[in-house]
RNA sequence: GCGGGUGUCGCCAAGUGGUUAAGGCAGCGGCUUGUGGUGCCGCCAUCCGGGGGUUCGAAUCCCCUCAUCCGCCCCA
């Protein structure tokens, strides 16, 4: 209808959705200082080679879905993908890890040309956390406590959260060779995208959604066969450590993470209440990453986090319940008083009073349109305010603002226009 | 990139070949030009995502296109 529409996959938020928003990045906020992690915001454009050597050539994310051009600098520019990259990119270049571990959460948009659907879009925003330096088990255990905790934080129920290990480069290269030898042998009972995956990248079979292929991998060698000692008791650590905590998990010796740099730790939070799309959390150990990145071989934790489908899971939540946690994020906030005002001087005062009053915390809904009272009632009505002040040209004349109460029963009453210090105790009094 | 569904006012939604395209919500105006919430009255799509075509005649049929939704791939 419109010629000028924004582009595909790219969604404006209003400021009724934005409330919502808003509400889960104060939370995320809260939550992440408390547990000492510090935020980072790096550019939304980084060089294509971060992507490219970061997350794998072989990935579908680096293959075919990065929004990347030329500037007029003839440089090679990629909007990001995802934060991991950038953010251990900015740490090493400025030798944030000749300080120690960092701890660090990032927000913000995350770019990837795919055919949009439920839960995923072009433009879309992730919520991450990394742990740069961590080696521990523990950490693994305490990074996944911070995303389920905030989760739980927000009253979002119906989420499962899913584990494996996909071991150490070693036991993932082994393990590699055996499930390709395996396949091999039965390359005429998978299905076409598993077979194209077989030379480019076949844990990622593991994953497949076709049913036959399915049935055929319940004998194929599993990952978990091939750890190593070490890093067998790594993954009994981690298990260990959420058990301690009381956080339910389930173990999916198929869930393989998508981007090249897991190891050891991997795992996703899902919803029941997602459609095809339902990962809200995903994330894992890539102890070879920053080393890949240029730096020294450093051992790190991370996940990032879906805000969309966060978002979309806690409409749910909040349609469920709608006394919940999760309703509560989302109520609107309402004036706490309405500045009708008519007339040449009475318009005038209005302007200062509205002023003085937000000046001391105040939320003040100012009329400019001049109208009869009557239609500025109705206004202030229609807004939700909690109080009218009322000023016209005999108000004004004698230095008076009428204050009459709308939603509670209680009567008009006058007062000085200057003593704004009583007022503002009328305005807040519950 | 592939498959399927949908596209009528800001939102919901009737209409499926025949003169002026229901209705509801929201909005605006009035009854009520200094007092709101209820009520009543009025206004609010020459146009049916866009472009072609068929027809005496189309929102209704056909083609193309765009957008959107659901799924696949993949991921958060």
């Amino acid at each position: 209808m419109t010629h000028l529409q924004s582009l595909r996959g790219m969604v404006d938020l209003l400021p009724q959705v934005l409330l919502r928003w808003q509400a889960v990045e104060a939370a995320a906020r809260i939550h992440f200082q408390r547990s000492g992690f510090g935020e980072i915001r790096t550019p939304l454009m980084e060089p294509t080679d971060l992507f490219c050597r970061g997350i794998g050539e072989a990935t579908d994310v680096v293959g075919k879905e990065m929004y990347t051009f030329r500037d007029r600098g003839d440089r090679s520019c990629t909007l990001r993908p995802e934060g991991t990259a950038s953010v251990v990119r900015a740490a090493l270049q400025h030798g944030l890890l000749t300080q120690g571990p960092q701890k660090l959460w990032y927000a913000g948009p995350m770019f990837r040309y795919e055919r949009p659907q439920a839960g995923r879009q072009r433009q879309f925003h992730q919520i991450g956390v990394e742990w740069l330096g961590a080696s521990s088990p523990r950490s693994d255990v305490e990074v996944i406590a911070l995303a389920w905790d905030f989760l739980a934080s927000l009253g979002v129920g119906g989420l499962e959260l899913q584990l494996n290990s996909l071991g150490s480069v070693d036991d993932r290269k082994a393990f590699r060779t055996a499930l390709v030898g395996w396949l091999e042998q039965r390359v005429d009972q998978l299905d076409e995208d598993s077979c194209a995956r077989l030379s480019t990248n076949p844990l990622r079979i593991l994953d497949s959604k076709n049913k036959a292929t399915q049935l055929l991998l319940e004998s194929a060698p599993t990952l978990t066969e091939s750890l190593s000692p070490e890093s067998r008791s790594r993954f009994d650590a981690v298990q260990h450590g959420l058990t301690t905590l009381g956080i339910p998990f389930r173990l999916n010796h198929r869930l393989v993470r998508g981007l090249d740099y897991y190891c050891h730790t991997a795992f996703e939070i899902t919803s029941d209440q997602l459609g095809a799309q339902a990962t809200v959390c995903g994330g894992g150990r890539y102890d070879g990453l920053i080393c890949q990145l240029g730096g020294v071989e450093t051992p790190a934790v991370g996940w990032a986090l879906g805000l969309e489908r966060l978002l979309l899971v806690l409409e749910e939540a909040s349609k469920a319940e709608p006394t919940g946690r999760a309703s509560q994020l989302t109520r609107a906030p309402k004036p706490d008083a309405y500045l009708i005002n008519r007339g040449f001087q009475a318009e005038q005062a209005a302007l200062v009073l509205a002023r003085a009053l937000r000046s001391q915390g105040l939320t003040v809904e100012l009329d400019s349109s001049g109208a009869a009272f009557g239609k500025q009632f109705k206004r202030a009505d229609r807004c939700g305010a909690r109080f009218a002040l009322v000023l016209g040209d005999e108000e004004a004349g004698r230095d008076e603002v009428l204050i009459k109460p709308l939603l509670e029963k209680g009567d008009e009453s006058t007062w000085a226009i200057d003593a704004i210090s009583a007022m503002v105790d009328l305005l807040q009094s519950r």
